[in-house]
Formats: structure tokens, sequence, C-alpha cells
RNA sequence: UGGGGAAUGGUGUAAUCGGUAGCACGACUGACUCUGGAUCAGUUAGUUGGGGUUCAAGUCCCUGUUCCCCAGCCA
């Protein structure tokens, strides 16, 4: 509304809503929706259309969008279904106030339309299985034949529906199909058919019927019905559009205008509910919302927030092109996000024990760190310091290559929050594994400062061993090893083995203990991490990383193998 | 010539009537730093090819090329 920000551009979407509401086209109105099919769960593509349905409706004065289950295929759809969409669409921060529909609520109108059709002499009954339809289709390049029951009368056409509709007839032995043109070059005109049988019983009609309407002869209808002014799809939809303006014309009844984006494709990720669907069919990967799922669920397990998956949806844009955004842009979002808001703590995740030869045994000081230091109102905590310490592993090497900046045999870092210290001594086992560290702290550096004024090169984090809670971390990586794992013939042969790595015996501060889900921290210098919804308990917490933090050390490391490669 | 769409740096996306090709991610420099984080400053790099119109073309015209979608009684 205020005219001081700079408009940011319109997408060409939000463009022709703009321009249609300036002619008037639908009286003033913007009236959205998102429909989704209640046959798997909502993932990250399904998060830009709600963005984008919502979003258009929320930007516009009286704008409203939409629920509505596009359920007409019962042998696929599921309450499960319904309920986790429902949910996922909340989490994300949108409502759809009461408006919550469901495409089976309109099947008796959707039949009385059909008759409607049948009477108007513009569908007919077909009694060709659906091996025989194929064939009088006719191909891409060659028109298709007229089925020999195109002509049956509009009374034989009445009365053998009506039986499809009784229960008369077995699954497949009819349809009820429109009368178009066989030759027609966009082959969803060629006699589409409008109504199947199908002997299921459906998750909210129960046995009510058993012939079902396809979804081109009910999408359209249930956008009248509901005065949908902008009816947005995907592209795989654009060939069907003329069949859509052709019924609600054909009927006539009010017409949505319907507009088609490109669906969303990530780098590393498959999106289609089939291939997502198979993975938690074949347990290879541990459900829908397994945090390497692209799922909605998946992605709120692993501990994105809704805020980083808007701010997502927003920065990819809309379009046609058919493109693949860089799965580092969905990763910089939350960091983004998670870097303003998440408490910072300090785990350790591959303990070394550090024992600090000069300092007292028994005694115990509470230090004060920082909450966060992205947000001064987030305060500080005491965090304790003993005699005995954990530090991560990585962050100490016995013979360190030129840039490695940590701990290291008689060098001084300094203990995040604590002292500086010094390794003096290595302690290994039988098998030369290093299992223990001494050092030596000066007093004088207590919070982390040297009174002299002289520097370390490193902060590490740390953890007192005495104090320390144990928990289980999992770390995830890419669910796929490759780019684009859709190439190929099977896309389960580009499975990330590495995709999970359980650690256990990791040492967290104290306040860890009770850590609440859904609640972002950061591990100092690790990345950020959520308590697992399903799988942590009180003083034993599982932690999952949601993203490493931006890592230079990793980048030189990679950098230097590169060039010894 | 089956029909329908689409092409802008490495990636994603802008550019009003034809008028300085912009933003973001990434990458690379440097500054700063009690997180090798964050932040700040800067650099890099683009209009699918070929013609044409024009003072001026990503935009208009012609002509190629490439990619995507469609032959479910799925959505």
């Amino acid at each position: 509304m205020s005219n001081n920000e700079s408009a940011a551009p319109l997408d060409f979407i939000r463009t022709r809503v703009a321009e249609d509401l300036k002619t008037g086209k639908y009286g003033g109105r913007v009236h959205t929706r998102f429909p989704p099919e209640p046959n798997g769960y909502l993932h990250i593509g399904h998060a830009k259309s709600i963005c984008l349905n919502f979003g258009i409706a929320r930007e516009n004065e009286g704008g409203l969008c939409n629920l509505r289950f596009d359920d007409t295929n019962p042998t696929k759809e599921e309450q499960e279904y319904v309920d986790s969409i429902k949910q996922d669409v909340r989490w994300l921060g949108f409502d759809w106030g009461d408006r919550e529909y469901y495409a089976s609520d309109y099947f008796d109108q959707i039949y009385k339309w059909a008759v409607q059709m049948i009477e108007g002499g513009k569908a007919y009954v077909c009694d060709l299985d659906a091996e025989q339809t194929r064939e009088y289709r006719g191909t891409l390049k060659e028109p298709g034949k007229n089925s020999p029951y195109r002509d049956r009368s509009v009374e034989e056409n009445l009365e053998l529906f009506e039986k499809m509709r009784a229960g008369e007839f077995p699954n497949g032995a009819r349809t009820l199909r429109a009368k178009i043109d066989m030759a027609h070059p966009n082959l969803n005109m060629r006699d589409p058919v409008m109504y199947r049988i199908l002997h299921a019983s459906h998750h909210r009609s129960g046995d009510k019927w058993c012939i079902y309407p396809m979804y081109d002869f009910t999408h359209g209808q249930s956008d009248s019905i509901e005065g949908i002014t902008h009816s947005i799809c995907t592209l795989e939809f654009e060939n069907h559009r003329p069949l859509y303006d052709w019924y609600l014309e054909t009927l006539g009844i009010y017409r949505p205008q319907q507009i088609e984006f490109a669906r969303l494709n990530l780098t590393y990720t498959v999106m289609s509910k089939r291939k997502l669907l198979t993975l938690v069919q074949e347990k290879l990967v541990d459900g829908w919302d397994d945090p390497r799922m692209p799922t909605i669920s998946g992605l709120r397990r692993r501990g994105y927030t809704p805020e980083a998956i808007r701010a997502f949806c927003e920065r990819i844009g809309v379009a046609k092109f058919n493109s693949t955004v860089d799965l580092g842009l969905l990763e910089f979002c939350v960091r983004e996000d998670l870097n303003r808001r998440a408490p910072r703590v300090m785990a350790v995740l591959k303990p070394l024990k550090v024992v600090i030869e000069n300092y007292p045994a028994g005694q115990v000081e509470e230090l004060e760190a920082v909450n966060n230091p992205e947000d001064p109102n987030a305060g500080t905590r005491k965090i304790p310091f003993s005699k005995v310490l954990y530090i991560e592993s990585d962050d100490f090497m016995e013979d360190p290559p030129k840039k490695y900046f940590r701990l290291a045999p008689d060098r001084e870092v300094r203990l995040r929050y604590g002292y500086f210290i010094t390794c003096t001594d290595v302690v290994k086992d039988a098998g030369g594994e290093i299992v223990e560290l001494r050092c030596t702290y000066d007093p004088e550096t207590r919070g982390g400062n040297a009174p002299d004024g002289r520097k370390v090169k490193s902060t590490i984090h740390w953890v007192s061993a005495d104090h320390a809670v144990d928990a289980e971390v999992r770390l995830y990586e890419t669910l796929f090893c490759v780019e684009d794992p859709d190439e190929g013939d099977d896309f389960r042969t580009h499975l990330n083995p590495q995709s999970l790595e359980v650690v256990s015996g990791c040492k967290l501060e104290p306040c860890l203990a009770h850590p609440q889900t859904e609640l972002p921290y950061q591990f100092e210098r690790l990345g950020y991490f959520v308590a697992d919804s399903k799988d942590s308990r009180p003083k034993k917490p599982v932690f999952n990383r949601t993203v490493t933090l931006r890592d230079t050390w990793a980048k030189i490391q990679k950098q230097e193998a590169g060039n010894a490669g």
C-alpha cells in the first residue's frame, strides 16, 4: 500500500491479476485456491504454489484463497494425507478461514452437469475398454477414429449413464465421454473421458458413488462453483486449458482464468510424489517426514522454519521457464533466518578429552556466555568450566598444515567465553590414537581476553566433562549424490549412502538436557540443530542438523585436496 | 510444419512506449571479528544462432537451433 517501498517488480501472474483488477474483469475480486490431491504429503514444490496462491490473496484487499482437496480418485487418496496437508499449510503460515472445500462435495452437482451434457448431445456413454480407447485416440501425429458408440441416442445415453451410477457395470466396462473432436490436434480434446466406473470407497463420500468424475471434468467446475478468479496451476496443465474452457462454456457457467507457471525443481532432490512415495514405501527413508525428504513435514523435522521456506519461495520467483533452483539457495534462506533467531550453545560432536593440568581439581566456575550476538535482547547464560573438558576432535591436529589455526602441540587458542589454553602434551593409546590432551591455562585470560593484549589465531568450543549432557546427533547430507537424480533409468541408484550419519556420545552444554522441539539452536561453529520431534527424550536428547554453518575451513581443505590430486 | 509452451551471467529472476541489462544466490578479493559464523566493502560473469528495421533492439520483423509438455478410465 505504501508508496515509499520501491514497488518490487511483479511476476507475470501478479501482473495479470493486477491488470484484471484494474479493468474490473472479475468485479474487483481476487480469489485463488490451492488444490492438492490428498494422495501424498506436501513438498517444497507445493510450498511454492501455496505461497503464490495464498500470497496473491493476501496482497490484494479482500482477496481470498480456498483450500480445496482435489479428491476425485478414491483409489489413491486417504484421510491421512488430508490431515497432513492441512497441518502443513497452516504451519507454513496460511489461513483458509472456513473455506475448506472438497471436490467430492460437488459430486452431486457435477453429476447433474454430466446429465446436462448428455441431454445437450455433448456427451455419450462409450463401451470401449481402456485399450480400445487408446487405439481409437490416434497418435500425436495421426487423428483418432470416432468411437462406434459415439452416436447413441440421448435416451440411451441417459439410461446407460444412470446404470453406471447405479453400479450395474464392473470397473472399466464403460465411460462417459465428451463429444468433441477425435481429430483434434490436442489429444485432450479427442472425446475425453468425463466419468469412469470405480467401485471403490471414497475417504469422504464412502460408498455413495461408484462412478467418479475425471480431473478435467471436475477442476474447472469446482473453480466455477467457488467463484475463483484466477486458477493457477503448473505448466503440464497448459494443454488442458482448452478443455477447461470448453467444459465451462458448454455448461454455460462462470469461467475463471487458468494460468500456468513452472513447477519447482531443486538440485539433489526428487520432487514427484510418485518417487517420494516409492522412497517411503520401500523404506529407503524413515517416512514422509524423514528429515532428508523435501516434504514440508521433513523440512520441519529437519529444523527449517516457515519463515525460511517463505523467503525461499519469494526469492525463486514465478515464471514459465522450466528451471532448477540450486539447493544452496534454500540453505542460504534457513541460515539467514536462523542466524538472527537461533540461540547459540556449545556442543561437541566428536569429543576429545582435555585436562587442564594447572587448573584446581574439583573447582567449578560459572562463565558468562552470550546467547545470540545477533540479538542483544537474547541475554546471557552461565556455563560451567572445570579441569576436565571436551573439545571437538577436529579442533586439534598433531601436525597441522599451514592454514590450520586451531589447537596443536605448544599452540595457544581461546576456549570460547573461557580461558586461553596451551597444549603441552598428547596422550595416545596403544594403537597410536590420540585419546587425551594435556594443557595449561592462563588464569589471567578468564572470560577470553588477555590483559597483555596478546592474540590467538583461533577460538574453539568446549564442554565441561562433568556437566555435559550425552546426546545423539544426526548429521544429514543430500539424499542423492547427483544434481539431477531424475536423470537415468532409476533414481534410486543415485541415493547418497552418506545422507545420514548418526553420531552418539555427543557432549552438550547443560542447558540442552531439555530442549524444546522446533526451537532451533546454533551449535557454535558447527551449524543449526533442532531436537528431533519423534526421538528426542528429556535427558536423552536427539538432535538433527538442519544445515551447517558456512565453512571456510572446509572449503580450504577441499581446495588443498584438489591441488594435491 | 501433430498440437501446446519456453530460452537473459555458474544458478534463479527483473528490465514500463524500443532508450544506462538490474537484484539475489554462488564464486573470488579485502576489512572486521572471542563462532574459519555473522557483518561490511569490492570483483567476476549474461540477452539461444543468423539476418533485418531503427539514431537506438533482451524488447519489433524474418529465419534457424535447443529444451519442456501431451497418446491414464491419474491429478
